[in-house]
DNA sequence: CACCAGGCAAGTA
DNA sequence: TACTTGCATGGT
């Protein structure tokens, strides 16, 4: 699925953010949004040089909500955004790096313990910050595996990380292309019909393939 | 006009 | 515990 995927819409180059503290914030104001709408954001706040911890710390929740508009839910996306900032200053004295070079897990529970954070906001961090091989699950991904008989409509986010890090090698590199091609692929191709011809993965409905897996 | 987008938490019974 | 609802802008 993977070559398949590579071969038709070639390398990726993600996560699309200059710095880690950018991957961050655009992974909180991308819940449920467009990606464009979050550039937009993201563009105000790099323009009033807000990218930055020690400024967002001293900006006033409504101020920061005022600027990432754009982005919409943008009241809520303020709190969790400050959430964030404020667990990263608080419980790691404003060291983003020391904060990302924690242990995975121990990473991954700090971040879900931030209201506003919760498993695939955690995991893009983890895997496009951190550059932790574990693999990020979003709406595309569940939708693609169930479109291909290998998920169904109610299995759990875990479940579904599991089918690909219980089958693939654990490779940081190799997680966050194939993530950014299954949600190109979702952008692209898995709107409303369950399986377009012209879907790049058309070619992948094998059985081999599907019982090796659940073999 | 309706529908959707790289979720998450709070409210209800 | 199991459902439902709120959050909101901008593009097609």
């Amino acid at each position: 699925m993977f070559h398949l995927l590579s071969a038709h819409f070639g390398p990726q180059d993600w996560w699309p953010a200059e710095t880690e503290l950018e991957v961050i914030i655009g992974a909180v104001l991308t819940q449920n949004t467009n990606w464009t709408n979050v550039e937009k954001a993201i563009s105000n706040l790099k323009d009033k040089g807000l990218v930055s911890l020690d400024r967002l710390v001293s900006l006033p929740t409504g101020d920061l909500a005022k600027e990432i508009r754009p982005a919409g839910y943008y009241n809520i996306k303020a709190k969790r955004l400050k959430n964030l900032i404020h667990f990263i200053a608080d419980r790691y004295d404003g060291d983003l790096a020391g904060f990302l070079n924690e242990e995975t897990e121990r990473l991954r529970e700090g971040l879900l313990s931030v209201n506003g954070v919760g498993p695939e906001t955690a995991d893009s961090i983890i895997l496009y910050a951190a550059n932790r091989p574990l693999f990020v699950v979003d709406t595309y991904t569940h939708r693609i595996l169930n479109r291909h008989g290998m998920a169904g409509e109610e299995t759990s986010y875990h479940e579904l990380q599991e089918i690909f890090m219980d089958h693939l090698p654990e490779d940081a590199p190799f997680f966050n292309e194939f993530h950014a091609l299954l949600v190109q692929t979702g952008k692209n191709y898995c709107r409303k019909a369950p399986l377009c011809s012209d879907c790049p993965l058309s070619r992948w409905e094998s059985q081999d393939n599907i019982n090796h897996l659940k073999g």
